[in-house]
DNA sequence: GTGCGATGTATCGGTCCGATACATCGCGGT
DNA sequence: ACCGCGATGTATCGGACCGATACATCGCAC
């Protein structure tokens, strides 16, 4: 998971590390709480080792001002690459059983302005059949087993289920907007109508590998 | 995380791994998917090996039937010491902020039927900040930095905040009840009034390590 | 009689987290 | 003028947990 997120940011711009916990940050805050360091680092290093990214030490200023005095331990950038690009594209083609997991969901969800049409559908549909197992699932214990459990288990069950019955109402949403074509606009909340053409109408895909 | 559930779970009844397995299914469905047995039988050796819980393989029926033939690999039965009982009260009563997380609170949660009210109070509320700010984080993005970000990362916040939200006002009623000082009755579903009392009145805690 | 799904125990490699360490920079306070 | 302190920045280590896999038994349906 992390793996993906990181490719898929660095094909926004290159960064440094802090940078890319902070992006990271930002674009999952919704699904996981922050990336930690000791997972950050050791997968740069496996994606560096892998051929993914190439890992480059800022430039110190024009290799004038700052000389070697005090041996500044510049920020490392890293950049994707090509064949990146294509881990990329492929791990998005899989998308398979995986990618329905909370997480995964998440953050394929994310990314799906770099995803095309097809897999954006497929994804979001696995999605929703796996909520709505969850779903049933949680159903059936508040039914059958219910007197089995005390009263505080039954309270989070209910609070689960509610949370599932939710995000499939989210998905189906979701899913016929994909099927009719366009963007995830919500009407529900502000600028209606307003403000030029809209945000970002989400590279409709099957472009793979466009030059460097 | 696991290490708490197990202890709380052997409390009910003694259990072998597979058995263990499908309740805390059923106890956590609404929180987390499956728990594996790539982490369940470590972490029984591992209680096993602090003495918090002891291993009996199963009587091969009375002894008679059965013999040594085919030698019947027994189901192995844990059950908790207790040492193990006050391990789990002792876990309950540090409850620190690793307690706030998605996870550790579900899991917290599922046993508050084993929480004096001082702490299923203190937890509730612990919580409820730390989604409070997930929510002013979510907030931040929306406002501040929504330009940035495509319409999809900006749905998956949207519906990200929409739980935040959700889940503070179904916490507020867990406090409020909680103060009030009853269970978790939720007067909305089904059963109004009726049924003898109420169902499990949640142990109103204070007991330690009573007799084995 | 045989295959197949449920029951049952167990390990291995790998991902990710939390704690920790350490260094630099700019800012405000005293 | 100095100091601390929070933000920036890179990095490691032990441990928790998962997913895949392996293997064995039982009962039942075909």
């Amino acid at each position: 998971m992390l793996e993906f997120a990181i490719l898929g940011l660095l094909q926004e711009a290159p960064m440094h590390g802090y940078e890319l916990r902070k992006e990271l940050t930002a674009k999952l805050g919704a699904i996981r709480a922050a990336i930690s360091y000791g997972s950050l680092y050791p997968t740069l290093r496996r994606l560096q080792a892998a051929g993914w990214i190439t890992e480059a030490a800022e430039a110190p200023a024009t290799a004038e001002e700052v000389p070697a005095l005090t041996s500044r331990r510049g920020r490392v950038v890293y950049t994707i690459t090509a064949e990146g690009k294509e881990r990329f594209a492929q791990l998005i083609a899989q998308a398979g059983p995986e990618t329905y997991d909370d997480t995964g969901f998440g953050v394929h969800f994310a990314f799906f302005a770099r995803t095309d049409q097809a897999t954006r559908l497929r994804i979001l549909e696995g999605r929703r059949r796996k909520i709505e197992e969850r779903r049933e699932g949680l159903r059936d214990v508040l039914g059958r087993a219910a007197e089995r459990l005390d009263a505080y288990t039954l309270e989070l069950q209910r609070h689960g289920l509610d949370a599932c019955e939710r995000e499939v109402r989210w998905l189906e949403e979701l899913i016929a907007n994909e099927r009719s074509g366009r963007a995830p606009a919500d009407p529900r909340r502000g600028t209606a109508g307003g403000r030029g053409d809209n945000d970002s109408p989400p590279t409709p895909g099957t472009s793979r590998t466009e030059r460097p």
